[in-house]
DNA sequence: GCAGGATATGACAGCGCTGTCAATTGGCGT
DNA sequence: ACGCCAATTGACAGCGCTGTCATATCCTGC
């Protein structure tokens, strides 16, 4: 048989009630108290039951991040850094994809929430900002977190610079000589889009270039959109000498599209992207983009939720460096 | 207050062992009682406390997807796949990343084990091979399902015919008129290792093609290990004409060498790859490669477990059909 | 129509923990 | 040394469900 708590209880002398305070961590416990129930703990290699605890305490330990993100490597960063916060709290965590524009997106998060109860979500882009969600999940009380959402006020969560990021790419772009740089712009359902155009703008204007509408081109993070943004680009009569796509996918799309134009990359035209997911190094040439510490921002994100789960404190919303990394899909206007 | 199982048994005129019998799915309960209980669920909207039940039944409800694979693709879409089978039977899922290298590897399986006390767990490479991790879950009597384990006898679990589809790849070179082909090797602890080279060794023999030690390089699965071999291969005084690469990582990486070279793919040299991840859509040229229907993987193995966790038959190792798709990295020998 | 076995339903306790509140202990000022 | 308040500890019930076993009901063959 398992051992269980009044086990631990009989064991360091004290009533079960007691121990049950040193597993939570409560205050009023005298600190000889402590010692001799974490001892007994230790020694007879005691693990709290989770249902048990559930049950009796009315919260499930349990957070779920929720993502439409069709970036499984994205993904699966920020899902190991939302798990390595719930490690270091005894929580746990499900995952639950979702398709943001389904009919019943909200309906199937209320299904979720009834089912598992989880004490709080982690939300990633584009769900961050899904209004009917946020209402809904104000509505049931349900606490969660964001990562990178396009509101941060009033939230919890982590974040980058985003609009400094791009305009430091940008800047890279400008310094190497560049002056005709296009855009390819993100999803519209994420705020990273507006970020990385306002970045892009930025940097243009404060070297005093001219904003030019023909060089900015819809997409939506698919390598798909990279390319057919590449050879709507590449056509033009002035054609650009660099392009900054919203991120590593389509930059990736926008090479290939090069090499379908017989362009040559950096020769011919220099390429950014925003990311540095692990498809920056896999193809030729590796691209330079922008480092954002996915990981460390689910990790982030989900501490802070935690924080206010266990009522220790408010969380708040963390910014996180960035990080440009230059590679070989970028050079010297020629 | 949220709606109990007493309060269905009210409404539906039962006792709660009754809806509970519902509920479970459990035989002995007449018809007419059967629907009445259902109506009251669906009237009341009611959802079972998945931790009274843990408590009360003594099961979790739980399958752990337990991992150590670099490939978040992959990844992500039997993640996906054991999620579609959990939600079809009400279970939850959770997912643990480890090193299976690492000296504590199977501790710490341990800890998820007694911590999280999973019903099941779900293997995926290379994890479904770890002898140790084996011997130790049938010593605490822990089920399990595996993806493409390397032994099939008395396991549970979902596959295809690797070597079946190795010789197909090939055979599709063979049939453009490639007589020097190469192969880069899987990492070492995967099955998909030593299948694949049979499927490419049982090829050529079947073609009459003698078999050429040089032409087949070890690989780990990863893009670099891809680049590293094809410099290798390109540097031989009789080059190949055709690689067949273990995965599309390796496959991308190859081709990011051919590069390298001065070598054009597909004119100057084929290349192929296995799983059919996104990266061979995001490269140019497009990738010729094995469809691996991974989700679905990831479902039958999912749901093969919990047929064995209900005690609904035994649990099967499932064969899964695979298929060839010609891209534009293939041409026929010039 | 009835015995007898099979099938269906219910009563009850208890899974392992925590919330509530009462009882006890300790610390401090005088 | 004593009273008093705060800090600490414990007793007890119950979270919502299911296992066990007893009881009630159904059906079959004669």
């Amino acid at each position: 048989m398992r051992v269980r708590l009044e086990d631990v209880a009989r064991a360091a002398g004290v009533s079960p009630k007691t121990v049950s305070r040193v597993l939570n961590d409560e205050a009023n416990v005298r600190g000889p108290t402590r010692e001799k129930v974490l001892a007994a703990m230790a020694a007879m290699d005691y693990r709290p039951h989770p249902s048990a605890r559930s049950l009796a305490a009315n919260r499930s330990f349990l957070v779920a991040t929720v993502y439409d993100n069709p970036s499984s490597n994205y993904l699966t960063e920020i899902q190991t850094g939302v798990l390595d916060a719930c490690d270091e709290h005894h929580y746990s965590m499900m995952v639950r994809p979702l398709h943001a524009d389904s009919a019943d997106f909200v309906q199937r998060i209320d299904t979720l929430i009834s089912h598992h109860r989880p004490d709080g979500l982690v939300l990633t882009p584009p769900i961050t900002d899904h209004p009917q969600l946020l209402a809904r999940l104000h509505e049931r009380n349900v606490p969660y977190a964001s990562v990178s959402p396009m509101r941060r006020d009033g939230s919890i969560g982590a974040f980058i610079d985003e609009p400094k990021a791009a305009r430091e790419v940008v800047g890279h772009l400008l310094g190497l000589g560049h002056r005709r740089i296009a855009h390819v712009l993100g999803h519209p359902a994420h705020g990273a889009r507006g970020w990385r155009l306002t970045g892009y703008r930025e940097a243009l204007s404060a070297a005093g270039i001219p904003f030019d509408p023909a060089l900015v081109v819809d997409g939506d993070f698919s390598f798909s959109a990279g390319v057919a943004a590449a050879r709507q680009l590449f056509s033009l009569a002035d054609r650009p000498t660099a392009v900054f796509a919203a991120n590593d996918d389509m930059a990736a799309g926008v090479i290939w599209a090069a090499g379908e134009h017989g362009l040559s990359v950096p020769r011919d035209v220099s390429v950014v992207g925003f990311d540095d997911t692990p498809i920056s190094r896999q193809i030729w040439p590796t691209l330079t983009t922008i480092r954002q510490p996915s990981r460390e921002m689910g990790r982030i994100a989900a501490l802070q939720l935690l924080a206010a789960l266990r009522g220790k404190g408010e969380g708040r919303m963390v910014q996180l460096p960035y990080a440009l990394q230059v590679r070989e899909s970028t050079a010297p206007v020629g």
